[in-house]
RNA sequence: GCCACGGUGGCGAAAUUGGUAUACGCAAUGGACUUAAAAUCCAUCGUCAUGACAUGACAUGCGGGUUCAAGUCCCGCCCGUGGCACCA
């Protein structure tokens, strides 16, 4: 027998892999079909560790649903669009392009030394021309059915270097721009969105589809539905002048002592007096350095200013000061509020701030009459609340307070029932080069024209500027800028904006059942992009995996644009996939993320060329469950090559010689019952039990050898090898060729059956405690009548001396487990 | 701050539905093999108490509660991780 040696039969099989296309799928199979799915990742230059532990468990489930009779499709491909490229051109005085294009091919190789079995030939390149044609193209049918819009929005931007900044690139407290350290401020800019809110509703609905609760929650808060109230405030003394505000809670309308609008409100020039606008603008300039996270955090003291004007309270035409104030968020509702102090913990720490009155118009159910003395805290809505001090609506309970003040607004015509989202239109323009470009240009004279679909793709240039500033080349590049108007052919200038990047890995699991078809060659002149029935077939994808960082932004744009190119009629379906499960992180040795700047990186090339691929695979499943992630332990990766060398001995053993009864029977008990194990767990991610059900069985197989018959060793060493195939791919291909040569690949068996009852106990261990203690543990065959074994239990030596001088009170029969007896 | 998730031996972790806490592995210790080392194999291994066996008590972040029974359910804390809309 030779030695174990990875480096050898890994790169021995993943050549024959490729040269026989086992792993090729066929999409015309007659077989089950099951697209499986994992997150494209970044060419960021080096695989890393990250990326085996997202990519190889994923592997594993591909390799697994192959074995279980399924055509299976597992593509892959690179998001390339993004902010590093135009870093690393900054810092290298290297085109983007050139150093994205650089980095594929590299992690290309790296990828590959996972032995994966990737569709390679389905590889799609969100950065290639012929894949953002259609991101251009998809974009174009947005804005003829109105989904694509334009619209002034704030970003962070730095003045010095004239550039928009992402939020990483703004530091600290401070928020100063990480290329010059001067303050980053808020400026509106006119850019193009996405109307995702359109689908807001839809979006909240996950049935048909088996999501971890935790994304589902998570989705639905991010949405964020509530039902309320909108209704409109006027300015005293300049009538013709008037806010909205939305409330969830119209019942204490009679309760506003004050109201706020968001800082960026347009109405805050136009009402504020003379004597308080030097404050009132300080405020807002302080307010436009801040970002959403500091303005709302409850932990800060919220402060803001009196505008010096007066909005009117619809209800009863009192007048309250109008303030303004960066907790209320421009960007949420209407931009500004109600303030009832009296009933909300915001508005009432911020009228203790500044004195404003506290008016209590709710007052619990058991309360006299009349209102409540001083309130030292806000007194929000319970069982039975009712209203108070609110002529016309008095002791009025929720839910008919809030009816019958909605029904007065309605009917006296200054508000109306409004179903609010926090979720907002999705931003992509981005004021970068590195991403798709948008496709529109702008006309003198015919204003904003879209490039005529004939025309795409609107290429980026190979011979962009950048300047240190970050700002973008396309600005200053005439070659692109300059072209003509679709509609009147006189001088037009390109939009210089981008594509967020999310746009490329919104739709690209469509992309990859069409690699031909991404390659600009299979486009027909009829009006669908794709083939109808191709994309019936196989999409939507049956299995999406991916990080769990992902759970509301990426998943949810993922979901929106399948639903919008449904109605385009593009799709046959809603939803881009069934399932989906989250890894978790793996973190450095440390517990801190990895990062070269902390240096606790683990270069997973470097264990490879140690250990080989298959000990690097099997351990990242072992570590712990796939979905919680874990830090990386440097000592626990013996114990998987330890493994992996044991079953390597273990095939190449001579045949045992001996027969016992008792052994044949414990390993025919053990082997089905790990099948049983193996293939519940696989089917549901924990790789990590799976693995050590297989070392449980390589144990039991290895301390019974001695005792089998040959044709059940040789059983169980087969299955072995098969339930080994999703981990360790290499390692089970070269045994199962050593073993059982001539039946082909390893890959291509059928995943072994248990029989329920070689996997039966035929004896239990049965628990006796004592009031809760254990006390003794009996053994019994299987199926004792009740009675017979609390009698057993009752009559334990272990046992008898708790029972004495006490009575029994109770006694508590877990069939096939426990006896609890309870004494007193 | 808000949303979500997690906290179990020296370490990574296991524990279908509330029913034997610590499976599997790592490290450690002792031993076998070896001239020696590596590798491999065997044994021990939650903490405390009586020298070991045995037995008992205590242990799943902290404090309460429900229950015959709580790692698991409920309430209140503490700590950590992910996300918070221009990183992807």
């Amino acid at each position: 027998m030779h030695e174990y040696l990875p480096s050898e039969i890994e790169s021995k099989w993943q050549k024959h892999w490729e040269e026989s296309g086992q792993f090729r799928p066929d999409l015309n199979s007659d077989q089950q079909k099951f697209y499986m799915l994992t997150m494209l990742p970044y060419p960021s230059g080096d695989l890393h560790i990250g990326h085996w532990y997202a990519m190889a468990p994923s592997d594993a489930y591909a390799r697994f649903m192959k074995m279980q009779g399924h055509e299976v499709f597992f593509p892959i491909g690179f998001d390339a669009f993004g902010l590093p490229a135009e870093n690393a051109a900054i810092k290298n005085n290297i085109h983007p392009k050139e150093w994205t294009y650089k980095n594929i091919e590299r992690m290309r190789g790296q990828l590959r030394s996972m032995g994966n079995m990737f569709a390679w030939e389905h590889e799609i390149v969100s950065c290639d021309p012929e894949y953002y044609k259609w991101s251009q193209w998809f974009f174009l049918k947005m804005l003829e059915q109105g989904l694509a819009y334009r619209e002034h929005a704030p970003v962070d931007f730095c003045n010095h270097c004239q550039t928009t900044l992402a939020r990483e690139q703004v530091w600290g407290e401070e928020r100063l721009c990480e290329r010059c350290n001067n303050p980053v401020v808020k400026k509106a800019l006119n850019q193009w969105k996405l109307r995702i809110t359109k689908y807001a509703e839809e979006l909240l609905d996950f049935s048909g589809l088996e999501w971890p609760e935790k994304v589902r929650l998570m989705q639905t808060n991010w949405i964020g539905r509530s039902e309320g109230v909108e209704f409109a405030l006027k300015i005293q003394g300049q009538e013709q002048l008037e806010f909205r505000v939305f409330t969830t809670r119209p019942d204490t309308v009679f309760g506003m002592s004050f109201c706020v609008l968001a800082p960026e409100h347009p109405l805050v020039g136009q009402v504020t007096t003379p004597e308080q606008r030097a404050a009132v603008e300080a405020y807002q300039d302080a307010a436009s350095r801040k970002n959403e996270i500091e303005r709302t955090s409850e932990g800060k003291e919220k402060d803001g200013v009196f505008t010096g004007a007066y909005a009117l309270n619809p209800m009863n035409g009192e007048p309250v000061p109008i303030w303004i104030a960066d907790y209320v968020l421009f960007t949420y509702g209407t931009g500004a509020i109600m303030a009832v102090p009296a009933h909300d913990e915001r508005d009432f720490a911020f009228a203790r701030k500044y004195d404003l009155p506290t008016p209590a118009v709710i007052a619990p159910a058991e309360a006299e009459e009349g209102a409540p003395g001083e309130l030292t805290e806000p007194f929000t809505l319970k069982e039975g609340s009712r209203m108070i001090n609110s002529p016309g609506f008095e002791n009025l309970v929720w839910p008919e307070s809030f009816e019958s003040v909605t029904d007065h607004m309605a009917r006296e015509g200054f508000g109306e029932r409004q179903v609010n989202y926090r979720l907002r239109d999705w931003l992509i323009s981005r004021q970068r080069m590195w991403g798709t470009p948008i496709p529109v240009v702008y006309c003198s004279s015919c204003g904003m024209q879209p490039v005529p679909f004939e025309q795409l793709p609107v290429t980026l240039p190979d011979d962009a500027e950048f300047k240190p500033t970050g700002e973008s080349p396309l600005k200053h590049h005439q070659g692109f800028l300059s072209t003509e108007c679709p509609q009147c052919q006189g001088e037009a200038e390109r939009e210089t904006d981008t594509m967020d990047t999310f746009i490329c890995s919104s739709w690209y699991y469509y992309a990859y059942l069409f690699p031909y078809w991404a390659r600009g060659e299979a486009l027909g002149s009829g009006s669908l992009p794709w083939d109808m029935e191709r994309m019936q077939r196989w999409a939507p994808v049956d299995q999406y995996t991916g990080g769990i960082e992902h759970a509301t932004m990426h998943l949810l744009y993922f979901r929106f644009y399948t639903k919008v190119l449904a109605d385009m009629g593009l799709l046959p379906f809603r939803e881009p996939a069934t399932r989906l499960f989250n890894q978790g992180m793996i973190l450095g040795e440390d517990h801190e993320k990895m990062s070269k700047s902390r240096g606790n990186v683990v270069n997973p090339d470097d264990l490879v060329q140690k250990y080989g691929t298959d000990t690097v695979r099997t351990y990242l499943m072992f570590l712990g469950p796939w979905d919680a992630g874990a830090p990386w332990n440097p000592q626990g990766i013996e114990g998987a090559t330890r493994f992996l060398k044991s079953v390597w001995s273990l095939a190449h053993q001579p045949h045992p010689s001996g027969e016992r009864e008792d052994s044949i029977r414990k390993v025919q008990r053990a082997l089905h019952q790990t099948i049983r194990k193996v293939g519940e767990d696989l089917s549901q991610f924990r790789f990590n039990t799976a693995i050590a059900a297989l070392m449980s069985f390589r144990n039991t197989l290895k301390a019974e050898a001695d005792h089998l018959p040959e044709s059940l060793w040789e059983e169980c060493v087969r299955a072995l090898l098969l339930m080994l195939a999703p981990m360790a791919p290499h390692l089970a291909e070269e045994l199962w060729q050593l073993k059982v040569p001539g039946t082909g690949s390893v890959h291509n068996q059928t995943w072994p059956e248990f029989n329920t009852d070689l996997a039966q106990e035929d004896r239990i261990t049965l628990v006796v405690q004592v009031n809760g203690k254990l006390r003794d543990r009996l053994e019994m065959p299987v199926g004792l009548p009740q009675e017979e074994v609390e009698q057993l239990a009752r009559n334990s030596e272990r046992v008898a001396p708790y029972l004495e001088n006490r009575s029994v009170r109770r006694v508590i029969v877990v069939p096939e487990k426990l006896v609890n007896i309870v004494v007193g």
